[in-house]
DNA sequence: AATCAGACTGACCGACCGGTCAGTGAATTG
DNA sequence: CAATTCACTGACCGGTCGGTCAGTCTGATT
């Protein structure tokens, strides 16, 4: 075991073969999960022997937490560059992360797919805190525009800003998951474009459902 | 192979030791999914020798279907006497509707995972359009709830109403799938309860959040 | 008493699983 | 040139996988 399972190697100091079991692996595991995938499958598709797969990672656990981390890692690099903006432009801000973010969910699907999976997961690993701190980065920031949002008086103060986010990231991952289900829908037409998705709910989340008569009746 | 994988055999003239394997496969495929479930876990946990898991149900692949069906059923089948109600009174109908749809989730959880479980997977499968029809089922019921308020003009007539039903539907499968996530969340006081987090969001999407100055600014 | 149906079991099967290991061959270094 | 390093491999291991089968036991039917 030349240099396997050592703790985060950048990803630029890999071999090409090791870089390739990264990617098929990647892929395979958010298309079928851990364990329905097989070393043997990894390195039939990456086009090397099973020994060089453990040669490089160790083991099945140490190659998923790599694919994982790299993950996390990529997603919440997408992240990085939409930010800053003053908070009197909060609602402008709000709505450039909220569109952005469905477009870099798209961009990398894999990825996204891998941290959802295990934020389902029941068991509280290493793992699945990893992800867990992905959505609570996507989730805090968000938070944080809302409330700039409140402060300025552009949105309403009586509701939980963590509420209006949640819902945000919510709409966001929702519509990732169900695409192929809203695809064959007979209603899906609001989904046939993540743009189009994206707008008219941010439209409908800042001006609400409700008509303008004065029916205030909810509960 | 006695009376193994015959098509819907009515829960309840299941034999003892058939019942019990169900209701644990039930459990550990809702819990692992069904790669990491393994028929000697079921047969030891259901207390009868894996040979007699066969005898029932055949293969695994036919033990999964059977708890699926199963489960779907269940479900759709809690959401059954929640209808009716005339359209006058549609936004009441939509509150009773989503707050007795994420309580009645909630009761049930493994059924809820399972399906969630088998629409998040990518190939389109038997099982995969027996989970997407239930969700087809409540969002349809949705939609056209929100049509009836439309109609009513309780409420506005400019946004898609099945753009409103997905929102609430996946407001409560977002809440659903991340309780473990949110608990944890410094912010997390929304979702401390099902019953407090349902009537904000329904008031949230009701009502927007927009402040009620004339600062309608988006795109 | 004889027959039958069906729930149930232990022993077994080939295939495949994750993982190991001794070794090969091509670069790098002294 | 010798020594070292390291990506890489084929052969192999014990164990578990989904699945089969011959047969036992029990209770109802005739």
């Amino acid at each position: 075991m030349a240099q396997a399972s050592q703790k985060s190697t950048p990803v630029h100091t890999l071999s090409e073969g090791a870089l390739a079991i990264l990617g098929v692996a990647k892929q395979l595991f958010a298309d079928k999960g851990f364990d329905a995938v097989s070393m043997n499958e990894i390195a039939r598709q990456a086009r090397v022997s099973k020994a060089n797969v453990f040669h490089h990672f160790g083991s099945k656990e140490a190659l998923y937490l790599a694919v994982l981390k790299a993950a996390c890692e990529e997603t919440v690099g997408s992240l990085a560059d939409t930010q800053a903006g003053d908070p009197s432009a909060a609602v402008d801000n709000l709505w450039n992360f909220f569109a952005s973010h469905l477009a870099a969910m798209l961009k990398s699907p894999d990825s996204v797919r891998l941290i959802l999976r295990e934020i389902a997961e029941s068991e509280e690993s290493r793992e699945q805190a990893l992800a867990s701190q992905v959505f609570a980065d996507y989730f805090t920031r968000l938070v944080s525009m809302v409330s700039d949002g409140q402060a300025q008086g552009l949105l309403r103060a009586e509701f939980d800003p963590a509420l209006l986010a949640f819902l945000m990231l919510g709409a966001n991952v929702f519509f990732f998951e169900n695409r192929s289900v809203t695809a064959h829908l007979a209603e899906g037409g609001f989904a046939r474009t993540p743009a189009r998705y994206s707008s008219d709910v941010f439209d409908l989340l800042l001006r609400g459902a409700l008509s303008d008569v004065k029916g205030r009746k909810n509960q």
